[in-house]
DNA sequence: GAAATTATTATACGCTTGAATAATATCGGC
DNA sequence: GCCGATATTATTCAAGCGTATAATAATTTC
């Protein structure tokens, strides 16, 4: 009976090679089908290794949904330009690759499900959800400043809501049944509808 | 040891205890925690009984998923009235018990996050989805005609897809985070955007 | 280069799972 | 009011679950 061999993984490397191991798994076979040893395959290690670096497998799942919410919200935040350049990345990024996919919506509906279910869950959605919504609400609010028109705080708080749940309901239909748009389709649609809320166009 | 006594319920009544009971399951414990077992403690039989009905629990799982659309779509499909109020009650109705609701989305989300791994979910969603739409399409295309603007099939279709969306992300995170939105915030802040979309007020 | 450290494997345990089977209580037809 | 049909219960089963523990291979330390 000979031992397998193996490389001890570098600082911290192992871990995220779990949790990721750990969102392909659920990707693949949904939140049942992510069991502790199938993580482990896909990871490449053996199943006991798990809690090694977690205290429990619901805590790595915990931690793989913080990791889903930051790879979703992470490339909508650093956009760069101009107000309206800022804007139309912000909306754009949403349907492009990777945030539009349908393993990105996934993840997310997963974790979604659960947030009845897990407390801690349901303070991690929140988090994320008030960090994108609020990126956005400042996005807005420079925007109409720099298009010189006067709007309150609370002005940007109703169209950022809006917004927000505009671009997530398209997201969602588009990463579930891409088939049913067309190229460019869905971006094109949140574009026109971003301006029509705004009553400005968003170009340059 | 006494057996437990027992009633034999009429005609495809246990079908659609046993459907409730899996949903009010999944809403309360997840996917992963509405068991068989549990399933059947919760609609009042023993486990077994359940596949009587069903082939499999992954068969019941799918007829109580059709059933989650159906509960959905059914509220918005049955709206009377002229066509402005047909739409406003069609936006309204998302917005407003049973279907604003976090239990409901905590099965939206449940079926969602499958549709990836069952391809008969995904036919589901799929018929869902498009009825839900088309109908909001149909609602649109009689209200612009009623106003008397003229709109193509495709300008039609383009609304539906975009009201769609914004009434779908409002209604995730309005089930998800209830608190926080004000009161009637959300409807509010929906009408306000399908106006602004359409260009038109949605009042008679 | 031996010794100490620890990341990793291997194995086992108690429980729960979905499903199959056999026994039986209920009910409609006569 | 019995009798056949069947809806329902009770029990069992193998497989898979998360976790605990002990042995061991890889790396670091001196």
């Amino acid at each position: 009976m000979n031992r397998r061999t193996f490389h001890r993984a570098p600082e911290g490397e192992r871990r995220q090679e779990l949790i990721e191991a750990t969102l392909d798994c659920i990707a693949e076979f949904g939140l049942k089908g992510a069991t502790v040893r199938q993580i482990a395959i896909r990871a490449g290690v053996t199943a006991g290794l798990v809690r090694h670096y977690f205290d429990s497998k619901d805590q790595m799942v915990a931690e793989a949904y913080r990791a889903v919410i930051a790879s979703l919200t992470e490339k909508a935040q650093n956009v760069e330009g101009d107000p309206a350049t800022r804007l139309r990345e912000f909306i754009a990024v949403n349907f492009t690759e990777p945030v539009a996919d349908s393993r990105s919506v996934s993840l997310w509906a997963a974790f979604i499900s659960q947030v009845r279910v897990d407390p801690v869950l349901a303070e991690i959605h929140r988090e994320g959800y008030l960090a994108f919504r609020n990126t956005l609400q400042e996005l807005l609010s420079e925007f109409l400043a720099a298009k010189g028109r006067s709007a309150s705080e609370e002005e940007c708080r109703r169209y950022a809501i809006a917004i927000n749940g505009l671009v997530d309901g398209l997201w969602v239909e588009g990463c579930l049944a891409g088939d049913l748009f067309r190229d460019g389709e869905l971006v094109s649609i949140a574009m026109a509808s971003v301006e029509a809320v705004l009553g400005l166009p968003i170009e340059n």
